[in-house]
DNA sequence: AAACCGGGGAG
DNA sequence: CTCCCAGGTTT
């Protein structure tokens, strides 16, 4: 821990800092609690540059809780669509309804409350009220971990649960009486432009001479590395299934279910394959298994080359295969499938691989 | 405690 | 390629 002189240097030279070097970013135009709100849900796991657009986008569209409960879940979907974590989106909309009918259409200002929305933990909670209200509330996320680890010279995982403990502690214990919002954003921002993980520019940094790490030269070391997660290798085709009805050609799509990936974004059919048959008998066994599932009947030709994603712990390879002929009636589904043409496709919110098909293959 | 959930950017 | 990102929820 650090001793009571040193917290007291690291609030003023931090804050000195961020009056001087804070980023211009959309949401530190106007603080409101839903603003800073959509803000960080839009930043969990997710870097400040990627979010910029979408988040101008979502607050053009939804400028309060109360238009944001009103919305269809399939809009906020397609509004939140190449983000990723979509979970976000769907609990976000949730949660908006929740505060129209449990708080009156005004967002909640007490910890317990904002803490009981979906979505939203001792971290998003403690940056939303902090940021907006400058209530005196500690966070601790990606950036701070590290920076309060080397700020500690903390040498063992500081992703432990015992450790944890240890950095929220200190976290709270740094927290200045005033500007305590202004406080964590500058401690997050000197986190991720100045204490990097590998590319660290401790000669920029104001509280330096306060760092154990810094002077013992220690940066590689601390933090302690995570176990480093393996990718498993994937086979699968997307079948581009097209009829003509109404003059236009149309596509099968599908959404996605509750239980399984990107669920309530849409997809072309997708399945496993195996990829060390050819492509005539794979394309031969798809036929099968299309005509199992959805009673439609077709030749398939693989077209392109396979794309590759990778998601959570697999790296996949995706063929795509086009239909001709289709014979037969499609199936009932257990879940919800439509034939759209190109219009409505680019409408829905869709799987970012089933969006550059739409764009490399129908577009 | 570990798995799950996505996608993009940086090096 | 690998690592990491203004995490939360479920198992």
């Amino acid at each position: 821990m650090l001793d009571s002189k040193s917290k007291t240097t690291l609030r003023r030279n931090l804050l000195r800092w961020f009056d001087a070097n804070q980023r211009d970013l959309p949401w530190r135009e106007n603080r409101t609690p839903y603003r800073i709100w959509v803000s960080e849900i839009m930043l969990q796991q997710t870097q400040v540059a990627t979010v910029v657009n979408y988040y101008r986008r979502f607050l053009e569209r939804f400028p309060t809780v109360k238009e944001l409960a009103a919305a269809e879940q399939s809009e906020v979907l397609k509004l939140w669509e190449g983000l990723g974590y979509y979970r976000r989106a769907r609990q976000m909309h949730a949660a908006a309804i929740e505060v129209v009918e449990q708080h009156d259409g005004q967002f909640p200002t007490d910890f317990d409350s904002v803490l009981a929305l979906p979505g939203i933990g001792r971290y998003t909670a403690g940056a939303i009220l902090s940021i907006s209200l400058d209530q005196k509330l500690p966070i601790l996320e990606g950036n701070t971990i590290r920076l309060y680890a080397r700020l500690l010279g903390m040498k063992s995982d500081p992703r432990t649960s015992a450790n944890q403990k240890i950095l929220w502690e200190f976290a709270e214990s740094i927290l200045p009486s005033q500007r305590a919002g202004d406080f964590n954003q500058a401690l997050m921002e000197l986190g991720s432009e100045v204490c990097k993980p590998k590319t660290w520019q401790c000669a920029a940094c104001p509280i330096q001479n306060i760092c154990p790490t810094f002077v013992k030269g220690l940066q590689a070391e601390i933090p302690a590395k995570g176990r480093k997660i393996t990718y498993e290798d994937l086979y699968e085709a997307a079948l581009l299934v097209s009829r003509r009805r109404g003059g236009q050609q149309r596509w099968l799509v599908r959404v996605c279910g509750p239980e399984e990936r990107w669920t309530g974004l849409w997809d072309f059919p997708r399945y496993q394959i195996d990829h060390r048959q050819s492509a005539a008998t794979i394309a031969d066994s798809l036929q099968e298994t299309l005509a199992d599932r959805t009673g439609l009947k077709a030749e398939l030709t693989v077209v392109g080359k396979p794309m590759r994603h990778a998601v959570t712990k697999y790296r996949i390879r995706l063929s795509c295969f086009e239909a001709s002929s289709i014979k037969g009636r499609l199936k009932k589904q257990a879940t919800e499938t439509r034939w759209c043409a190109i219009e409505e496709l680019r409408q829905l919110p869709m799987s970012v691989t089933g969006r550059k098909i739409v764009n490399r293959f129908l577009g």
